[in-house]
DNA sequence: AAGGGAAGCAACCGCAGAGAG
DNA sequence: TCTCTCTGCGGTTGCTTCCCT
């Protein structure tokens, strides 16, 4: 049977928007909110499949979206994110404010990934690239297969999931619900705070204190060590993340 | 100045999951 | 429980700009 286009292909654009296009789409949902993408391009004039309104509210039109370079914080948030979720852009977009999962993927893809390797550090597995393995470390490696197979199988899809997750992370609490946050005040320890609530980063003051305590903090810090995973100068407190 | 390659980024495509009927 | 629709995500493509020769 085939899966039904998402429009009319023939009587849609395609490539770059148009500034006519865009304010067509900011008006739309200026007064309407966002949702109903299927309908959205007939009800707002533009001749443009959902998707691709969708996507360009998304990535670009947003009032929210934070333009510009990324600083070098937000340069290794990414890279210590990346490690933990992997290619999960729009988990690790959910914990960079004003930025999008296209943005982050485009600028790991551009910038992030050379700048990894020139460290000699493997993009995808976050270590060292050099890291031969021997025989002995190869046998325990099959062996440790083995056994995640054998555990896998008797876990639902779900289980499964999270107990990687806390492999790969013994530190992240990943039980995320809608819960009052384990901390009430950001931690003070000399290090700077990201909060999420007015995104503020690199230690500039908070405009929302009392809010980004419940938000969620990530905690900063210059210390500059190495772990296996490559990166122990962000003390991420994963903890107080939570999901968006 | 012009041409070609590399880099950067916006946009598209196809798939998967969630939810409704 | 099944089917269908809609939305969101990740991978990929292709256009534009920049840089080097």
């Amino acid at each position: 049977m085939g899966r039904s286009p998402c429009c009319e292909k023939a009587h849609t654009n395609k490539g770059a928007w148009t500034k006519e296009e865009d304010d067509r789409l900011i008006a739309y949902i200026r007064a309407h909110g966002e949702g109903c993408w299927r309908s959205l391009p007939k009800a707002a004039g533009l001749l443009r499949c959902g998707k691709s309104c969708r996507l360009r509210w998304i990535n670009y039109l947003r009032p929210d979206l934070k333009r510009g370079n990324f600083t070098q914080q937000e340069d290794e948030l990414i890279i210590k994110l990346h490690s933990l979720l992997g290619n999960k852009w729009s988990l690790i977009a959910g914990r960079l404010p004003g930025r999008t999962d296209n943005e982050i993927k485009n600028y790991w893809n551009t910038h992030i990934r050379r700048k990894l390797v020139s460290r000699g550090i493997d993009p995808t597995s976050h270590k060292p690239i050099n890291n031969i393995i021997q025989p002995q470390e190869q046998e325990q490696e099959e062996e440790e297969e083995e056994e995640k197979k054998i555990k896998t199988s008797v876990l639902n899809k779900q289980e499964e999931e999270v107990l990687e997750e806390e492999e790969r992370c013994p530190d992240l609490n990943l039980d995320l619900r809608i819960s009052p946050p384990p901390h009430q005040e950001p931690f003070k320890t000399g290090a700077s705070t990201l909060c999420f609530v007015c995104s503020t980063l690199g230690g500039k003051a908070c405009n929302c204190n009392e809010q980004a305590a419940g938000a969620g903090s990530i905690i900063i810090s210059g210390s500059g060590s190495r772990t296996n995973s490559g990166y122990d100068f962000l003390a991420l407190d994963y903890r107080s993340l939570q999901m968006k």
